[in-house]
Parts: C-alpha cells; sequence; structure tokens
RNA sequence: GCCAGCAUAGCUCAGCUGGUAGAGCAGCUGAUUUGUAAUCAGCUGGUCGGGGGUUCGAGUCCCUCUGCUGGCUCCA
C-alpha cells in the first residue's frame, strides 16, 4: 500500500501500482470523467499511469492550467495524426500547448498547406477524435526509436533524439499516431469534442533563423463545443476592437504607401486625443521636477557610435543621411538618450542638483523588419514619452518610487489600474554577460525591489532578463479582454554615463559617475494609443475623447440656437460640433453612435424655447431634457 | 528579412473555367423640415496597387516591385 497525500492535506491509502484515474474513481464517477491528468509530487503525468511510491496527488482537469495545456498538447497530436492521414509522409518537428490552444510545426515536403486545408484537418480530427482512441505511453530504448523515426524518415524527431539519453525516452500512440514525446497526455481523444484550426504560417525550425522553415499549424480544442462558441465570438469581438478598423473609422490616424510604410500619420482627431495625452503626462511631470527639453530629430553620426548604437543596430537602420560636406553623416535619432547625455554633460554639475530630470516627447526612427509593421503597434517613427534621470547611486531608489507613483498615477487615469510589473535582474550565473560594478549592480537591482515593494506593486521577478546595462522593470497591463500588454518600462543604465563621461562634483569635491535611469509611462504615444483604442474599444474617457458631444438639431431652424449653446459650452471648456446636415433625427443619432460620440443634445422646438437641450448618452439612451445650466453640472459628474 | 496569403470606387464586397467592370454604404444635387440607431429620388465616381510578360484579347494566367494580413525571427 502506498500513501496518496491530496491538496487538502488529507492522507489516504493506495495499492501499488494505482493510477491517478483510479483514484479519481474511488472519489466520484463525475470527477473521474473530467481528469485530464494529474500533478504527482509536483509533475504532471498522464491520468493512466501507475503510481508505486507514496506521493502527493492533484487531479487536474479543464479547470486547471495544467488540465488545459494536457488536453492541448493532446490536441496537437491528434491534429498529427489528421495530417499524416491526409498527407502521407508529413514530417513533424515540434506540437506544444500554448497559452491558448496548440500548435504543430510540420514539414509537409514539396506540397503546400494553406488556410484551405484546415477544414478537412479539422474534419478528419473530429473524426478521429470519434474513434475514442486512448493515448499510450511506452518507454522505448533509444536505439529504437532512433530505427523507427528513421524508417519513417523524420530527421527532425531524429535530430531532437540526438539531444535525449537513453532510458528517459518516451512515445505516445493514439489511433495509428506514433510520437516521440515527453508528455502527459489525456487518457483518451473523445475527450476533444470542438476543434477550430486557427492559423497557417511559417516558423523557423528550432527557432533559428539560420535554419530551415516549417509551416506551423494554429489550433484550439475544447471539452464542449459552448466553449468553442465562446472563445470565437471573443475573437470577433478583438476583431471588432482591433485599433487599425477603429483607427481608421473614427479618423484617427492613417497610413499612406506614399509616405512610407510604418509612418503613421495623424489626422485632427487623433491629433486632438494625443495632444491631451501629451499635455497630461506633461503636467504630472512637472508635478514630479521634470525639466522638459526638445532636441532636434537628426544627430552627427559619431553621437551614436559614442552611445554605442551605431555599432549594434547601425546597419540594420535607416542609413546616414549626407550633406554636401564630404565624409558629414548624420542619423535621424533611433534614442532621445545621447542628447540627453549632451545635455547633463553641457556645464559641471554638481550632486546638489540631482536627481536631474530631463523629459522629452521625443520622436525617433528605427528601421523594424517589414513583416513587423503592425498599425500603430509596431512602426518606424514614434514618439516616446522619454525622460532620463542622472542621480547618484544612493538616489535610485527613491527615483523609483518617483517613477512607479508617475505610471500608477497615469495609467489608472486611463482605466488601467491594475498592472504588474516585471522585475529583470541579472542571470546569476553568467556575470561577465554585464557592464558595471558588481557593487553598483546591487545597489540597483536592490533598489527596484524595495521600491516595488514599498509601491505595493503585484512583482514578477526574471533573473537573466536585464539589459547588459542594467536591470528593468515593465509594466504589464491587461486590458478588457484580457490580454496582456507591456507598457512602459524603467531602465537603469550604467553603460551611457560611462561612455559619455558624464561627471557630477559630489560633496567629497571629487568627480563622481552619475546613475542614469531611462523611463516611460507610455512606451511610446503610438503603441499606448493602440492599447487605449482596443481597451476603450474607441469609446474613449470623457476627458480625453476628440469631440465630447454632438449637438443634433432636430430640424435646420435650429441649427443657430445650438451654434448659440456650442459657445456657452465653450465657456466652460466643453467641446463638440453642431451636426448640421439636412438629415432626420433618427439618422443623425445613429452617425452619432456609430461615431462613439459620447454624449449627444438634442434640440427642438421645446429645448429653443425653454434654453435646454435633451441628453442623450452613447450606447445607454435618452437621459431627458435639462436647461444648459443643470447640463454643464451633469457633464460635470461625468468626468 | 523569411513562410503563407491578400490587393477591384472613399468604405465593405461581387465579378464561373481569359471575351474590354457591378452592388450596398459614403459623396454630390434636389425634394422633404423631421423628436431618440438608416426619409426619398437622381447623379458622380474605378488606366481592377505599380511595372513587365503570355495571348487575337488579361481584373482573371506568369514574373517582378510596393503595400497589407497571419505567423516566424527581431525590437536600442
Amino acid at each position: 500500500m502506498i500513501n496518496i497525500t491530496f491538496p487538502d492535506g488529507r492522507v489516504s491509502q493506495y495499492e501499488s501500482g494505482v493510477t491517478a484515474m483510479q483514484v479519481a474513481s474511488s472519489i466520484s464517477e463525475g470527477l473521474a470523467r473530467n481528469v485530464l491528468s494529474a500533478k504527482v509530487n509536483g509533475e504532471v503525468w498522464d491520468a493512466s499511469r501507475p503510481i508505486h511510491h507514496d506521493a502527493t496527488l492533484q487531479l487536474l482537469t479543464w479547470d486547471d492550467k495544467d488540465g488545459k495545456a494536457t488536453f492541448w498538447h493532446s490536441s496537437a497530436h491528434l491534429m498529427a495524426e489528421a495530417l499524416e492521414a491526409i498527407f502521407p509522409g508529413v514530417k513533424f518537428g515540434a506540437g506544444p500547448p500554448i497559452e491558448n490552444g496548440f500548435y504543430y510545426d510540420v514539414d509537409p515536403g514539396d506540397r503546400k498547406l494553406g488556410e484551405d486545408d484546415l477544414a478537412r484537418i479539422e474534419q478528419k480530427m473530429l473524426e478521429l477524435a470519434r474513434n475514442k482512441s486512448d493515448y499510450v505511453r511506452r518507454e522505448v530504448p533509444k536505439a529504437e526509436a532512433i530505427a523507427y523515426f528513421k524508417e519513417k524518415g523524420d530527421e527532425y524527431k531524429l535530430e531532437l533524439l540526438e539531444d535525449l539519453e537513453d532510458g528517459t525516452i518516451t512515445f505516445y500512440e493514439q489511433g495509428n499516431f506514433v510520437d516521440l514525446c515527453r508528455g502527459p497526455h489525456i487518457p483518451n481523444t473523445d475527450k476533444i469534442k470542438a476543434i477550430k484550426l486557427l492559423k497557417v504560417g511559417g516558423a523557423y525550425w528550432r527557432n533559428d533563423e539560420t535554419r530551415n522553415q516549417m509551416t506551423r499549424i494554429t489550433g484550439i480544442t475544447f471539452p464542449k463545443q459552448k466553449e468553442l462558441d465562446e472563445y470565437l465570438h471573443m475573437l470577433e469581438e478583438a476583431k471588432k476592437r482591433d485599433h487599425r478598423k477603429l483607427g481608421t473609422e473614427l479618423e484617427l490616424f492613417m497610413f499612406s504607401e506614399r509616405v512610407g510604410a510604418g509612418l503613421p500619420i495623424w489626422l485632427p482627431k487623433g491629433t486632438q486625443l494625443r495632444e491631451r495625452l501629451t499635455n497630461f503626462l506633461k503636467e504630472e511631470q512637472e508635478k514630479r521636477g521634470y525639466k522638459l527639453v526638445v532636441t532636434p530629430h537628426i544627430g552627427h553620426k559619431n553621437l551614436y557610435v559614442t552611445s554605442g548604437h551605431y555599432e549594434k543596430y547601425g546597419k540594420d537602420s535607416f542609413q546616414p543621411i549626407h550633406t554636401p560636406r564630404e565624409g558629414e553623416e548624420f542619423l535621424l535619432k533611433p534614442m532621445n538618450c545621447p542628447h540627453h547625455c549632451e545635455i547633463f554633460a553641457n556645464r559641471p554639475r554638481s550632486y546638489k542638483e540631482l536627481p536631474l530630470r530631463i523629459a522629452e516627447f521625443g520622436t525617433v526612427y528605427r528601421y523594424e523588419q517589414s513583416g513587423e509593421l503592425h498599425g500603430l503597434s509596431r512602426v518606424r517613427g514614434f514618439t516616446q514619452d522619454d525622460a532620463h534621470i542622472f542621480c547618484m547611486p544612493e538616489q535610485v531608489k527613491g527615483e523609483f518610487l518617483n517613477v512607479l507613483d508617475l505610471t500608477r498615477t497615469v495609467l489608472s487615469k486611463m482605466g488601467f489600474a491594475e498592472f504588474t510589473a516585471q522585475i529583470s535582474l541579472r542571470d546569476p550565473n553568467n556575470p561577465s554577460k554585464y557592464i558595471g560594478s558588481d557593487e553598483v549592480w546591487n545597489i540597483a537591482e536592490a533598489a527596484i525591489i524595495d521600491a516595488a515593494k514599498e509601491a505595493n506593486l503585484n512583482t514578477v521577478t526574471v533573473l537573466g532578463e536585464a539589459a547588459f546595462y542594467g536591470p528593468k522593470l515593465d509594466f504589464m497591463v491587461k486590458d478588457a479582454l484580457g490580454r496582456s500588454w507591456q507598457l512602459g518600462t524603467i531602465q537603469v543604465d550604467y553603460n551611457l554615463p560611462n561612455r559619455f563621461e558624464l561627471e557630477y562634483i559630489g560633496p567629497d569635491n571629487q568627480a563622481h559617475r552619475p546613475v542614469m535611469i531611462h523611463r516611460a509611462p507610455f512606451g511610446s504615444m503610438e503603441r499606448f494609443i493602440s492599447i487605449l483604442i482596443e481597451n476603450t474599444a474607441g469609446k474613449f474617457p470623457l476627458w480625453l475623447t476628440p469631440d465630447q458631444y454632438a449637438l443634433l438639431p432636430i430640424s435646420e431652424r435650429y441649427v443657430d440656437y445650438c451654434t448659440d449653446i456650442q459657445q456657452q459650452l465653450a465657456k466652460f471648456d466643453i467641446r463638440g460640433f453642431v451636426d448640421d446636415r439636412n438629415e432626420t433625427i433618427g439618422r443623425k443619432i445613429r452617425d452619432t453612435e456609430i461615431k462613439k460620440v459620447p454624449i449627444m443634445l438634442i434640440v427642438g422646438e421645446k429645448e429653443a424655447e425653454s434654453n435646454a437641450v435633451s441628453v442623450r448618452l452613447q450606447g445607454d439612451g435618452d437621459k431627458g431634457s435639462m436647461s444648459i445650466e443643470l447640463f454643464v453640472e451633469y457633464f460635470k459628474s461625468l468626468l
């Protein structure tokens, strides 16, 4: 007999060799039906794998992250079986579960797989799932495994086998498909009831761009059709909120092939929105001691040779601009920091003026790879809400707290009340990767950790993710659809102060090297606005939205009255427009609803007689008639 | 940059296996003067993304460039 310990601490005795599935059955049939896999001593196992020693056991179902992962991993195998059935001779790379679903990288040989093939593969998968095949685990000697895949001619699996040790190799088999796989898997294919293959695209073998490219088929499966329907509905919703679509419809921004790919053009409404965001941040920064500067869009090539950016990125970016003078070269600025370093170096600095916080809404240009461009979120010219804080090492923590406070204020005002912070530290096993002394790194890392703790942030710490020049903290927000986005960043930098030989005179009358902190709460205006659009579905907060109201006269007779109201409201800094088109009121309301203008003020004979407006809120309907004075109060209550 | 796909009017799309382009919406003009999500009628609008080729003939087939979409790689 062996002792099985459950998550609640309860211990039960079972025969040695009992499986998780049998344990589940001993508790309840319903539970057994739902078990997908099990965590045995913290490791995820097949529910059908015998347990021979005392163990802790957690049964995993669809409600567990690991249960879903098992389900999707098995779905990948099912897809592979379908592919092999339809396209004999197809070779398989890797097929793991992912956050939402699974993929399998395959080499289809001479034929091409496209979107058109997906429906057929789905059908085959459903057919195979209904065969109710068990997933069977088998331990296989390495020699046998090699022989099997040699026979099959699958060089990818053979390559994977090279890295595996004899005695640790397992095969999984379901139906007519055998795969090299560590597992675990669900008990039977019959659990997979609903299948949708979503994408087909290229993927490099082993994520290495020098190796050949495979075809990646991505899909998702569910135990119930209803869950698939809900998931597809969510995808539809995300599509409706796509900032590229909304940005075009709301006339916020545009792109032009003639101007160039990845170079956004801000239309009047988008510019209004962006200016309001910028001004808001400027005010918050001023309260916190930042000094605003403006620097040119280009700089001598030597500036970036000094900063090191030219060496690292020069050949992959916009190429130098030449002048009539021979040998003279300028670069479009890819970063604001070198310019800001020059501001610091402008004259001798005293410790008394530190921390010096230099802020700039600086537009930078980077030649992103063509395949990477995406709406506003990945562009070749963008404006960072940048600042560089030059301070003494012992001031780093205080400055971090200052930046965290700013970021929290800014994000919560934007409706991102919750965010997590990813702290990226050195790789302890590889200290030579980093510049700067251990001493300053220790101070900075401790400062970040302390500051995050003091600010009560939700944090995730990742070792080895620090930049070579310093540790950093990135802000991750979740949007209304539950998607995660990386927004702003704070980075400590020991590199640039060295390269630019920055110094301040300390209280000891000696020269010292300042620490530099890069930070951008939004990251870039472009990327932030893209996320804001998708999070709000284009219904921006009232203070931020380009037009706060639309005045809708019932007929042309009341246009003058509307213009009068518009002027009255302008005195209270309430902005909007008059829809003076010769259209019915129903039409004007419909068009305004679609434009997502938050407030509609409807004006006809009744209102004109009593100096009133009839208020309707976007998406929320009629709010009744009120005097202008009352409306101003009502408006303020909405802010 | 790589893989797969797409590009027809301002927008959304139709146009079978090659036989010199069509709808709805938008826009313009007129009528209507309207009470909480589309008033009616008429009209305009496209060298079918650019260039090259095959063909008697190309929106349709081939090549190439540009842009876009989904992946991959990258992201100071």
